[in-house]
RNA sequence: GGUUCCGUAGCUCAGUUGGAUAGAGCAUCUGCCUUCUAAGCAGAGGGUCACAGGUUCGAAUCCUGUCGGAAUCACCA
């Protein structure tokens, strides 16, 4: 039983013990005491007035001094207003220290075989174009998410779904026809995903041209960009991929290869995996026959242009498209089809998909759909709908070349880590290629730790101008503070010093001790909560926390030097503790930590 | 225009189911390295929580309206 649950039950017996009244356990109001205040947790007592029919002093008064009494947790309390600020034995920490705290596996729960199944799906990219860093957020958000949810005791199998096909993967392929001249990446030099990427952006270019063009002749903007040949071809090239064409799927494959490769050296740098993989040109013809099923059936209905629609204006929606009208599958029946294949492949519990918040339409839509088709596990599907990274100008946007590209990005801030190294001379002394890794730790931590702080659901602003930081409220701050801790239980271990310590009944801890301890207490409660909020930027606040505080205490008590025995025991065992918990949560964001820096 | 989301210090962000005097970091200014890592620590200034009402013991948080911003409503994905 952990604290709260045992004090909440103690005042939940003190009432009924001086009140006559029993007393829902969310009656009984229990936070953390604010700093400025003396005490570890407060009961908020207004609740309780109804019962006790007393004034707010008074009832905080009498609940204070019945707990002090009764409840061997409590060894002491005061009364501000309304709030019965209460101390908690110092025995108790310690105790939670050296049995739980220090020991591996801190801040996890089992995994039992019948816990719930997660599946989640994150990343999804387009296979043409590279990744940028909007679909940085993506990546780190939906892999620590897994990793927190596991770390709460779930079982996650992490997916992503890859948009191998479609209207826009044959621009590409129709660009590179025309104009690539055979380029490959071994003819350019190029990553593939950047390589491919680039066609992309002439079919584009070329395509704007052919509809100025066809304005300039006096067709009107929409119509022009109906009619222009580029499009044309490409909407046949398409047609021709659906169709099995021997030569377009050849090309298809052969760009797409191009693509993973480059994709894979992202993957790799970001430290991003899965557990399985689907690709859209394998699951949309499984969607494409559920829609034909659900049109025999009425579920859906055929417009005269045989094209197949979903009505759902009953909803306060619109009419979605569902076929086209030659036939081809858009992005929704792709989705149809691998939400069932992966509800036959894994019967998970609870489906989340990790996607933009511009696609909150298309989710509510697809759950709908599936609704409609009396799937029982439609409701098991949740869109974690994440916020964009938008810079100080507003979105990025690739046709304008603002776009932040992912590769780029890391190189930068793994190239900021280096400089600001040897600026500091940290480093000197150890080989180069242990100071490489360390550069790319500290680069990629400062980039992981920028993104995941923030709230998921929030968009947020990243200024290229202004590199990010690594100073203050940052990942190389913590990873800093590990490194120290480290630093220290070296020392330790070469004057042979214990970290072993057992609390006696006249041990005597600082405040900054006790504030330390009772944060290290909370890291499992914090870990439940941003499992259960699909929130990282949870963990990352309290790992910033906890290192915050660690300096502190490191500041103004000496530890290896420490004379007393037992006091420089019990501080190891703080510091190895503390350097644990950093590491444990720090994991959770993918975010590595030196043991030098 | 319909729907949804957002608005907290100059900037980037925290702020649990409504709880005490709204917090960090950056930037600015001031101190602290002969002592275990100064990528650190301590301190100062900086706020009409967009605005106006309402709900109640209590509102940044819940409700309504106004203003400002974003997303979406495609035979794009």
């Amino acid at each position: 039983m952990s604290l709260q649950q045992q004090l909440t039950a103690g005042i939940q017996a003190c009432v009924k013990k001086i009140y006559s009244a029993d007393v829902p356990e969310n009656l009984v109001q229990i936070q953390q005491t604010k700093k400025e205040f003396e005490g570890d947790l407060t009961l908020v007592v207004f609740p309780l007035l109804r019962v006790s029919k007393k004034n707010p002093e008074q009832t905080a008064q009498e609940i204070g001094a019945y707990l002090s009494d009764n409840e061997p947790l409590v060894t002491g309390y005061n009364v501000i207003k309304g709030f019965l600020n209460l101390v908690v034995d110092e025995k108790y920490y310690l105790q939670f220290l050296m049995d739980y705290a220090s020991k591996p596996g801190f801040g996890y729960s089992p995994v039992t075989p019948d816990t719930e199944l997660y599946m989640v799906e994150y990343s999804s990219p387009n296979t043409n174009k590279p990744l940028h860093l909007g679909h940085i957020r993506n990546n780190l958000l939906g892999w620590s998410v897994c990793e927190i949810i596991k770390a709460s005791g779930k079982k996650v199998v992490k997916t992503n779904i890859v948009n191998d096909r479609g209207i826009h993967i044959c621009k590409s392929m129709l660009a590179w026809q025309k104009w690539g001249n055979q380029a490959t990446p071994e003819s350019t030099g190029k990553k593939g995903d950047h390589l491919v990427g680039d066609f992309y952006v002439k079919f584009d270019l070329e395509y704007k041209k052919e509809i100025a063009a066809l304005i300039a002749q006096g067709k009107s903007e929409e119509e022009a960009a109906k009619t222009a040949p580029l499009i044309l071809e490409a909407q046949e090239m398409l047609r021709k991929w659906e169709s099995g064409d021997l030569e377009v799927r050849s090309l298809w494959q052969t760009m797409n290869e191009w693509v993973y490769e480059g994709f894979d050296v992202t993957y790799q740098r970001l430290g991003i995996d899965f557990d399985k993989i689907y690709y859209e040109s394998e699951t949309y013809a499984v969607g494409r026959s559920t829609v034909l099923g659900g049109l025999d059936r009425g579920v859906f209905y055929q417009r005269e242009d045989k094209s197949v629609w979903v009505d759902l204006t009953g909803e306060g929606l619109d009419e979605k498209i569902l076929l086209r009208s030659d036939g081809t599958s858009v992005y929704m029946t792709q989705d149809i089809g691998t939400a069932q294949l992966r509800q036959q492949d894994y019967d998970f519990d609870k489906m989340i998909y990790v996607v933009g918040n511009e696609q909150n339409y298309h989710f509510k839509v697809l759950s709908l759909i599936l609704d409609r088709l009396n799937y029982s596990w439609a409701k098991n599907l949740f869109h974690l709908s994440y916020g964009m990274v938008e810079l100080p100008e507003g979105k990025m946007k690739s046709r304008e070349g603002t776009v932040v590209d992912a590769d780029d990005l890391m190189d930068e801030m793994i190239g900021t880590a280096r400089e600001m190294a040897n600026e500091l001379g940290k480093l000197e002394g150890i080989p180069s290629e242990e100071q490489e890794a360390i550069f790319q730790m500290i680069g990629l931590g400062a980039l992981k730790y920028f993104i995941l702080k923030v709230d998921p659901t929030k968009n947020m602003t990243f200024n290229p101008k202004e590199s990010i930081d690594f100073n203050g409220n940052t990942g190389p701050f913590i990873q800093y503070t590990h490194a120290r801790i480290q630093s220290i239980l070296r020392k330790a271990a070469e004057t042979g010093a214990q970290a072993t310590f057992t609390p006696a009944a006249n041990t005597v801890i600082t405040a900054k001790e006790k504030s330390l301890l009772k944060l290290i207490h909370e890291f499992p409660t914090v870990v439940q909560e941003a499992a259960k909020n699909l929130s990282p930027a949870l963990v990352a606040n309290y790992a910033f926390e906890l290192a915050k505080e660690y300096n502190q205490f490191y500041h103004d008590h000496i530890i290896v030097q420490e004379t007393d025995v037992s006091t420089r025991a019990f501080r190891l065992a703080l510091t190895q503790t503390c350097g644990q918990v950093i590491k444990t949560a720090m994991g959770l964001l993918g975010i590595e930590v030196p043991e030098r820096m």
